[in-house]
DNA sequence: TATAAATTCTATAAATATAGTATAGTTTAG
DNA sequence: CTAAACTATACTATATTTATAGAATTTATA
């Protein structure tokens, strides 16, 4: 399950993917337009753009950009980037790989080999899923 | 990502999977088998049991054994039982499903489609891994 | 050029929920 | 009487979600 705080960044991406370029929203203006408690929002943004997906304007008149093509932003990276791992354990993940502590090696785990499989088809399930495939027409 | 109980729930089902017919598995001797605390195991036991999954015997030389053919019991049940939705947010989910308080309708709600589509690609692959397909030959 | 206003940014607190484990015993069957 | 399942609950730690308070930055304007 997606937690609270990426599927409000994914309802912020939305919001930003569907003004007009070069048009800067504020904070206030997505949480209200996506239905998002403010405060808890512009932390989700800080997050956005620590991951390089939206960039700010400080100041009066400030607010946030997109700076990645919405065909370019998937739910496997907002998934990784605010859930993290996609694979439904760590030793079968690919960008949080940890070994388990409950088996004595991972060729002999039962349940390795059919979580890396989950895990290759959620993947690519998710990473078909873009911004841009998500707007509304 | 799976709980430990979940996944120390498949690793059970996988010992008791792997005994002889007829045989019955005591908690201590799942327990080791599969490096599982044995406190936690019982509660997970019971769980399985409830779930119909396992049924049990008790007093001295008491345990478990499976009820369930092992073709049959699939990772997206007990992904169920322990875990909950397989879904990313409730209003995607099939068993789980509840309406986000933040949409205004479903049909409007940008993320619902997107996230429809990858609920049924992971349980179509989560039905596919069976507690046999996982069983060592 | 100084000041005020609007905004992002930072840190932290609080409330709630969940996960994981441990404790202590009751009940049942042999 | 003993070994086992079963029940209840309590504790600890962590994570999640949201809120609070204010610092820093930019721009407009007097």
């Amino acid at each position: 399950m997606l937690s609270h705080k990426a599927k409000y960044a994914l309802k912020a991406l939305l919001y930003l993917a569907e003004q007009d370029e070069n048009h800067i929203s504020k904070t206030i203006e997505i949480a209200d337009g996506a239905n998002i408690p403010k405060k808890f929002l512009e932390q989700i943004l800080l997050d956005l753009k620590r991951g390089r997906f939206v960039s700010s304007k400080q100041g009066k008149f400030g607010g946030y950009y997109l700076i990645k093509s919405k065909n370019d932003i998937t739910l496997a990276e907002i998934h990784r980037l605010f859930d993290g791992a996609i694979a439904l354990l760590p030793c079968a993940s690919l960008n949080f790989y940890e070994p388990c502590s409950d088996c004595k090696t991972e060729s002999e785990c039962s349940l390795h080999h059919g979580l890396v499989l989950i895990r290759d088809k959620t993947l690519k399930a998710m990473e078909g899923i873009t911004i841009a495939s998500l707007v509304k027409k």
